[in-house]
DNA sequence: CGCTGGCACTCAGCAAAAGAGACTGCTAAC
DNA sequence: GTTAGCAGTCTCTTTTGCTGAGTGCCAGCG
């Protein structure tokens, strides 16, 4: 479709525009490219490319700017090609600086790091307990009808809910639910877990003790998934640094948009079984807030195959040879970190 | 120092710039008040103010702006004539829905609430553990070298941190450590449990206990104070809409500041212990990054005296007849909800 | 046949100029 | 003490003209 040197010429156009986020002009890209074209024929370049879609000019007398197509072939060779080096922080000193961290904070450190050296907008999603093994369960008693619960997972994923509680149950039956329960549960699967409670259950009819009857339904109770991912983000002023977003009115939505994690969860869901690096645009999603934005995202995962995705947002115009090692290795990272756990 | 006269014209001009955010003439005060003055006798006022200081005109021929003293001056009295009522969301409602929430949760949606029904950014501090009742602990090995502790108050505070363990010890070894601590420790302020872990590691010498001995050190670890206050902020999209903040760089400098929690928890320090609804203005802080901000917090307290703070941020324009109110009823929710915990 | 220099043309962006409008401060009269 | 009137000030907006970047096309060259 595109011969190696218009190929060229469009790689070309798409680097000067990554560093100066204006329309490039034929002078600039025979100035800047090996080719040794003069500007005239880059022109007769450039018209053809503009004709299959990969450039587009704002107006006439400017010069030209790469359409989401051209990035999207850009990456699309790049993610090929492979990572190649990373600049980011050093992932050892990263690691252990990360170790002595619960879960969430690191997640949220994690989102930060990414933030900072970016200089975009970092992501962690984190993964969900209820895709995770199931290490221990605690109850306490809150009020008469209200029971805190503790859930923690086999990589340290702690999730705490409060349950409603039919008739007043003691801190000391909790004890003995919440004990028969981890001797129980323990070392399975969430999934699992709750289809061994599913089973018992549906033969407790035959069993006369009261006390694993409340620990059963108790923990039916507590393993409900509820299914709200939970989502660190950060740096989200760094999207008032990028001249595409310089319109108020627009920055305003988009960082609305970060506001309702849950549209970000929901976005980042289809690609949460991808390998590798994944890049998607805001254009190719349904939300219209997203317009002009690009993901660039990797999946992490921790012992026992639960998943979480670690990513930036940007602007389409990215330094993706630079942003692209930088997830990849961040996404291996934090996978080392939860496996070992 | 202010007559009546000359209060009631300051007051109509705060009024009136709060709600255009612009200077305000002598003509619109004039149409406003009820004062029956003509724009000519009310400009001799204006003279006065400002040589008072408590209005400015940011070039000759433009209305007068409050000055912060101005502000100050009235929200003083705002505060000194009671809160008023308040046309926030039904704190009935309010209530009942966040009853099934845990903390967390809880307190990142009354954030939202506040943002959402304030239009400006909603602030809300979590209770310290440290300072609350304790409740409950739990370890969880992760690893042979680093175990999960799980902490609960007496309110439903959850804090999660990992420490560093000395030598592998078991699940088994945690689990006896976690029933003598909590059988010891048990509704005693942490501050108490503490102390009386200092006091018995201390006869630890005489005590051959080795279980006793592995609970107390780990104990020790688990409840040092880390000190990094909880603090949600939701709602940052809001202060996009505000005039005051249209120049994109102060914008930039007021995200990053909102993004630094702990720059809002030391802020949110000092005012920590007051009672009823605080108003504290940016430049009276020592953080240039809020100049031109305005706080306007609450404290909530929770069962066993742990205190946290609620509250909002915006200009300094604001209207204080409505968020005072806001701010306050929300503080009391809270605290019903907490302390019924 | 592809490449290139030359040239006329287009159009955004900037700066200077002009005009309109909003307020003020002062003065003189009530 | 209050007010109408008026001259003066200064911002904001609009207009106009200019400059410069960049394009498309054409004719000539290797």
């Amino acid at each position: 479709m595109l011969n190696e040197r218009n190929r060229k010429i469009l790689e070309t156009i798409i680097e000067i525009h990554t560093e100066s986020a204006e329309p490039v002009g034929s002078q600039a890209i025979s100035r800047r490219s090996q080719i040794g074209l003069s500007p005239a024929s880059i022109r007769n370049v450039m018209a053809e490319l503009e004709e299959l879609g990969y450039i587009s000019s704002p107006h006439t007398s400017a010069g030209r700017i790469p359409t989401e197509k051209a990035f999207r072939f850009y990456v699309e060779t790049l993610l090929q090609a492979g990572e190649g080096p990373s600049q980011g922080p050093d992932a050892e000193e990263e690691g252990s600086r990360l170790r002595g961290l619960s879960l969430e904070e690191a997640l949220r450190r994690v989102s930060r790091t990414l933030s900072d050296s970016s200089r975009y907008t970092g992501l962690v999603v984190a993964p969900r307990f209820a895709s995770a093994i199931f290490r221990r369960i605690e109850f306490v008693s809150l009020a008469p009808d209200r029971i805190l619960v503790v859930l923690v997972s086999e990589s340290g994923i702690v999730q705490q809910k409060i349950i409603p509680s039919a008739g007043g149950v003691s801190q000391a039956e909790l004890e003995q639910a919440a004990n028969y329960l981890n001797r129980t549960l323990s070392g399975l699967s969430v999934i699992e877990a709750q289809a061994r409670i599913l089973r018992e259950m549906a033969e407790e009819k035959a069993l006369y003790d009261a006390m694993v009857r409340r620990a059963l339904s108790l923990s039916r109770e507590a393993l409900k998934d509820d299914r709200d991912d939970q989502v660190f983000i950060e740096g989200t002023s760094h999207i008032l640094d990028q001249p595409e977003f310089a319109d108020i009115e627009r920055m305003r939505r988009l960082l609305h948009a970060f506001e309702q994690k849950s549209l970000l969860a929901a976005l980042l869901e289809r690609s949460r079984q991808a390998e590798g690096v994944q890049i998607v645009f805001g254009s190719e999603t349904e939300h219209s807030e997203v317009q002009g934005c690009s993901f660039i995202t990797a999946n992490y995962s921790t012992r026992g195959g639960a998943r979480g995705t670690v990513g930036i947002v940007g602007p389409v115009r990215m330094p993706y040879t630079q942003v692209i090692p930088l997830v990849g290795q961040t996404a291996r990272l934090i996978s080392r970190l939860l496996e070992s756990k």
